[in-house]
DNA sequence: ATGCTTTTTTAACAAATGGTAAAGGAATTC
DNA sequence: GAATTCCTTTACCATTTGTTAAAAAAGCAT
């Protein structure tokens, strides 16, 4: 099986999920995608640079961070068979705030603004798959909010461990508390706590 | 003019910013539009129920919120010409664990999710609009969330009172303590503390 | 392996926020 | 417009989380 070709499997068994793509819709987009291996640490968009992109992360783990004064902060964490792009700057063409980074070896597919706006322009039946794609990631930034209204840090900590344990294996401590809207050593006490919890 | 013809040109306007809708696409919309009117307190959508519809706010505020062990946490707060629904029941058709209220007086347009998802069907276009708005409520979504992780209390409430101020005029302050992740008593003490820097 | 760098943990103290209950103020209803 | 209900403020103390700095641990490179 030919790596472009296995790759695709699995953006394909993504998309299933959403809607049908027939053969024709599938040759549209074959031209336009490319694949790219990066290192830990490597940029997929670095800062101040505009986004003309969206990718889609075949294997490994990216965060998505921004730099305030007080230091940076990581506003999100992917993993394989998602989607990602800094929105506002795919968006408004401007300089991006946002940074996205990866957190470990990487396998993206990309593929750029103008080939991805053609196809939704072309084709209703992407255009659908967008907006069922970012429907989904919108349901899940509101109950991210939700957590973060009514859970304490604690509670979003074990629900992350229940739902993404896999991150504990990949990810820094130091961007997990960020995710969690708390610093490193509180994080920290939690895991410190829950483990006395466990043992006892 | 009409009273639903002057409604529609709210809508209009509002879509307008983000597609161009023709003539006939406009009018294959208009059979299925249905305008209420509500009153405080009033339920868009009540507890349990399963949401299949869409709402577009022509007037008054309303609020999203579930029932927690701990009370109701008002997860957001809608105001004049945005586009709301709770997401989570319509898409999956089950039960609703989110409230939608009229904190004030209210007019809204109404339309079935059996006819939107028809619409999304037969115009490419509409379809489109769909996904652009999500876009929006998603980028307004992930901004909130960064607040949430970098800003303390008060810089939130700053903000709020900067982008919204009319919030305070229209919303009980235990709404908005929720709406920003803290209890009443301490969204009181941030307001006394930023009234005495005003003052001196 | 060894030394260097980065990450994580710990500790001590400071600050922010939560919970509760009571008092004060506003709004609503009859 | 008086009474009632609901909303907001205040005060108290408990708890959580932040900050800083140093120590321990882990990861990385030569």
């Amino acid at each position: 099986m030919a790596p472009l070709y296995k790759n695709l499997q699995t953006i394909f068994e993504t998309v299933q999920r959403f809607v049908e793509i027939n053969q024709k819709e599938w040759e549209a987009v074959l031209p336009y995608v490319e694949v790219q291996q990066l290192q830990k640490h490597d940029f997929l968009l670095k800062p101040g640079h505009i986004c003309r992109k969206m990718f889609f992360l075949l294997s490994g783990y990216t965060r998505i961070y921004s730099q305030s004064p007080t230091g940076e902060v990581t506003r999100d964490i992917n993993k394989p068979s998602t989607f990602l792009t800094a929105l506002p700057s795919y968006i408004s063409e401007k300089p991006s705030q946002e940074i996205i980074q990866c957190v470990t070896k990487v396998e993206v597919l990309i593929i750029s603004k103008e080939h991805l706006e053609g196809l939704f322009y072309q084709f209703h039946n992407w255009e659908r798959l967008g907006r069922l794609i970012i429907q989904e990631m919108y349901m899940d930034t509101q109950q991210r909010l939700y957590d973060f209204i009514h859970l304490t840090a604690e509670d979003r900590y074990r629900k992350l461990l229940k739902d993404h344990k896999d991150l504990m294996d990949h990810i820094p401590l130091g961007y997990i508390a960020s995710f969690l809207g708390i610093s490193p050593p509180s994080l920290s006490r939690i895991r410190k706590q829950l483990l006395n919890i466990n043992t006892n």
